[in-house]
DNA sequence: ATTATTTTTGAATAAATGTTCAATAATTGA
DNA sequence: TCAATTATTGAACATTTATTCAAAAATAAT
């Protein structure tokens, strides 16, 4: 016995992420996000609640997109290592395809929101644990079929991989060219392969 | 046969660059730079010309400061790599005491701002360059005097270590634990040592 | 058709933003 | 002492900001 809402919460936080993505929390403006969305003010507050709410929203929605791009790279290999591989490939592929180098978004935001615990930051660094606990559980069953060196701790592996990943996403914002990017990635892989 | 001006130039901007390194360029206000600095707007005006102008004079300061702190270990260690191995570990010394993390300037400066050809961009890059240089050119004095295999590329060694240093900035913004970041520091040193 | 409920609209609000500038103060050389 | 020159002050400016809310529109059940 009401109204339906008009718009598409999914399309709608795709939109609003790419506002974010592209120019930051800060300098992302309600205006701006209303022209991105096609929303009115009271329409995004009616269903965010604030520009900090919408932004949660959208941290979300990248980190379930990342998990699950992880999550297809380790289905579609044929064991837990190539899957893993695949993984660090792509995001070295992403950097030389993409035009706009937007790095990753969970990243940006925990580069630019001051250290704290504001909301923003326990919700990025909570994405940041999940994506590094998927990546922590493939490790371990590389490990436990044999396919990592005995000594190999997985845990410290997943570590340093996150580390380099964020590195990547780093390099990615400094427009690197395509050798560079191929050697470096090289040379991280080579910690998986002895 | 003027008026000197009272304030002094590197005061005002260690104390404008802690301003901006802890709140990122948006987020940093004309009012907070003024009660920082002790300057009025008119004075930071006349010698800065914009905020902006004060924020590149700020990373400007801060680049200089990086690439002394990489000369002072090189200078100070009996031989190239060990001082590049002096300033990698220094790095995590940082992450491990300073309680606020406030990560690198310059690489939070690069994912704060869009991607674009914007000044801030084009000098936030020079820098980056800059530091990457200098280690570029201790890890082929390392080269040339067999400290590293000699298959080893000091190009592509120096680009995986800015990827890993990168890395490492990020993480300082995550709250690790020591552990975690010894165990990180031990693995990226170890394509330095075989 | 009527009523109840919810969504949408978009103008209005108060606060904060970066920047300017005329007035004032201080210093220097003559 | 007196100009000349430069620095400092801080109120004022026009924008822009995030947010609110009363009115209007749309839907669903009765």
């Amino acid at each position: 016995m009401a109204r339906k809402a008009e718009f598409n919460r999914q399309e709608v936080l795709q939109k609003a992420m790419d506002v974010f993505w592209q120019d930051g929390y800060c300098k992302s403006s309600i205006s701006g996000l209303v022209a991105a969305t096609h929303l009115q003010p009271g329409s995004l507050y009616a269903a965010f609640n604030s520009k900090e709410g919408l932004f949660l929203a959208t941290l979300e929605n990248y980190s379930r997109q990342s998990i699950k791009k992880l999550q297809d790279c380790l289905d579609q290999a044929d064991t837990p290592l190539e899957g893993v591989k695949t993984f660090i490939k792509k995001i070295g592929e992403d950097i030389l395809s993409s035009k706009r180098q937007r790095g990753c978004f969970l990243v940006n935001t925990v580069l630019e929101i001051a250290p704290g615990k504001t909301l923003i930051n326990q919700e990025v660094n909570k994405h940041l644990k999940a994506i590094e606990s998927h990546l922590l559980s493939a490790l371990v069953s590389a490990h436990k079929a044999g396919e990592l060196s005995s000594k190999k701790k997985p845990e410290v592996l997943t570590k340093y991989l996150m580390v380099n990943i964020w590195g990547l996403r780093v390099l990615a914002k400094t427009n690197p060219d395509n050798k560079s990017v191929r050697a470096i990635l090289a040379q991280i892989l080579t910690c998986l392969e002895d």
